[in-house]
RNA sequence: GGGGGCGUAGUGCAGCGGCUUAACACGCCGGCCUGUCAAGCCGGAGAUCGCGGGUUCGAAACCCGUCGUCCCCGCCA
């Protein structure tokens, strides 16, 4: 028989009409004369009754029956009596009446509860992915991650977006993010690298003439996942010519608007706060701020110039942040307190009232932390307390969605051996009036980059490319890039802006990220079908495995013990 | 590479200042039940307490090690 409706989307309007289900067993309610189903498919569930003394073809079948079945029900809908509507269920007000019931295919016991929106270890979900994308949340995640990528689609068409797709088999050009290796049988000892981004593609396709670019763009990184971070993942890439800054802030903001308004009814306020990355560090101690939390670090360094207490008058920089009304100022919140601060190498100091700044408007309820040190790393470290007063004082955010822009970032930072890197990447333009401390300032340069931020969490970045060779010369001599290195890595990218490249800018965002987020979800985990573990490993195909050592001769790879 | 949390029936958890037959809920199996939808009632099976070692008359519990997992730092041009 053919399947006439999902049982998810039958409504009082189909009443009368004969139908033809097919789903699973969600539920049996076996009340002896009477006897429920619940059947459910993709759209949701439908009960179906068998009344009076259970009769009808099938029934036989009918007892036999196990949580996850597979089943088709033919019979007809009609309005529940009186007092057993359900206005929990989407279709509660129906029931189908079963006329004729058959088993399409069995299940097996279930390694969990399908039915339960109770949390299972998430090895286990993930070793039967299968079966937990059968399960609500995650089942409409998925969906709703469909809606949303066609929404993004939509959008950048109807802009007048060209979406190209880059390749995903790429030249290795360390000195990002690890690359995954990919060994070919072509030529011995040689390797594509997986796209980490397809930051240069999109570069030579606006060379190339294209006005305007987006994909939807997997990349792959071998660094440690996290909640917010996986192995390959899904970004939005954008690229467009003859830009400035505000125009890549435009469309991402009109973006935002739609997705916001489309899934979450919420209409955002545009445009977004913008705040310089110094800016950002000194108030809130991060480059990601979440704003909707008033808490802003106050630098209270001259004010404690000449104090009896040695850490204050002696620290580089003092800050701290004043929680108003600490209505939690008991033993037990202090010492989290402690215990935080003592975790990020600072202490907790009593102090009476009369020797806290006066600007502050103190009062005896409030509580002041105070940090000192270098100046930078107690920023970092102010914003780190910042994240935890809030979870502490159980605050509030004074809205629901708030996305911010960064911008300004740093052209260069030190890396951990104390040498000069990108810290977006070395295509980024510098400001145009930081051009001149090139010779003697290079951690000055402030950098045409932007991030934007929703919430305190980092959706996307991106900046305004070098189009001058002149300009990208001397980004590789900071960066200590010999002639003969940047040749061999980037050689083709600055052939190509030598005949003629467009100003252009663009911004990657990241569509898990973005997704998880209008969503409600922490994790990205909950927004991907298939994740995989923060080991990188999946449990469900068990993957990364081992391989056979023909295969491996033939790629020219030995593994060593 | 580092820090922290967790690891006890199929699932989720209690027990972790050494006295237990290792508790409870869901699921599973059997029975009853004519309107449930977190159905209800009665009964049952199901756990070498992640693994290894140690302390002890005695360890799920205490100690050491190890493995796994989750969160965080590093890392993520």
């Amino acid at each position: 028989m053919k399947r006439t409706h999902f049982a998810g989307s039958l409504t009082s309007r189909n009443v009368g009409e004969e139908v033809v289900l097919q789903g699973w067993v969600h539920k049996i309610r076996n009340h002896g004369g009477v006897m429920f189903l619940d059947l459910r498919d993709s759209e949701g569930i439908t009960q179906v009754v068998w009344p009076d003394n259970v009769k009808g073809e099938g029934v036989d079948l009918l007892l036999n029956l196990k949580s996850e079945d597979v089943v088709e029900v033919k019979g007809t809908v009609r309005i529940r009596p009186i007092g057993s509507i359900n206005p929990k269920m989407r279709t509660g007000e129906v029931e189908i009446l079963c006329e004729k019931l058959s088993l399409i295919n069995k299940s097996q016991p279930l390694p969990f509860e399908i039915t339960k929106e109770k949390e299972v270890e998430e090895p286990l979900r993930l070793k039967y992915r299968y079966l937990d994308l059968r399960r609500d949340s995650l089942h409409r995640n998925i969906k709703a991650r469909s809606v949303i990528s066609r929404l993004v689609r939509d959008f950048f068409h109807k802009e007048g977006f060209v979406e190209v797709e880059t390749p995903i088999l790429v030249k290795n050009t360390p000195g990002g993010a690890r690359n995954y290796l990919v060994p070919t049988r072509f030529g011995s000892g040689r390797f594509f690298a997986l796209a980490e981004s397809p930051q240069i593609y999109k570069q030579l396709l606006i060379i190339s003439g294209f006005d305007k670019y987006f994909q939807l763009a997997r990349c792959f990184r071998d660094e440690d996942p996290r909640a917010d971070r996986q192995p390959e993942f899904t970004q939005i890439d954008v690229e467009m010519a003859f830009i400035q800054e505000e125009d890549v802030r435009d469309i991402v903001e009109r973006l935002f608007s739609l997705l916001w308004q489309e899934m979450q009814g919420i209409i955002l306020k545009r445009p977004y706060k913008i705040l310089t990355y110094e800016e950002s560090m000194e108030r809130f101690g991060t480059d990601k701020p979440d704003v909707r939390f008033e808490l802003e670090i106050i630098d209270v360094t001259d004010y404690f110039r000449d104090s009896r207490i040695n850490y204050l008058r002696d620290s580089p920089y003092v800050g701290g942040i004043l929680v108003k009304d600490a209505k939690k100022i008991s033993r037990k919140y202090l010492k989290e307190y402690e215990d935080f601060v003592k975790g990020i190498g600072g202490k907790l100091i009593n102090l009476p009232v009369k020797e806290l700044p006066k600007f502050l408007n103190a009062s005896p309820n409030d509580l002041f932390l105070i940090l000192g040190g270098e100046k930078k790393s107690t920023l970092e470290r102010l914003g780190f307390l910042r994240k935890r007063i809030i979870e502490i004082e159980e605050l509030k955010p004074s809205t629901k969605f708030e996305p911010i822009w960064i911008k300004n970032f740093p052209l260069f930072e030190l890396d951990q051996e104390g040498k000069l890197t990108s810290k977006h990447h070395p295509f980024t333009s510098p400001l145009e009036e930081d051009i001149s401390l090139f010779g003697s300032n290079p951690l000055g340069i402030r950098a045409r980059a932007y991030d934007i931020v929703v919430n305190g969490v980092e959706i996307g970045g991106g900046s305004i490319r070098i189009i001058s060779q002149e300009i990208q010369k001397k980004v590789f001599e900071v960066l200590g890039l010999g002639v003969k290195e940047v040749e061999d890595k980037f050689s083709f990218l600055l052939k190509a802006l030598n005949y003629g490249a467009p100003p252009h800018g663009g911004i990657a965002l990241g569509f898990d990220r973005l997704v998880a987020n209008l969503l409600g979800e922490e994790s990205i985990r909950e927004v991907i079908a298939f994740p995989k573990m923060t080991s990188t490993y999946d449990p469900l195909t068990d993957a990364p495995s081992s391989v056979d050592p023909e295969q491996l001769k033939k790629v020219y790879l030995r593994v060593e013990e």
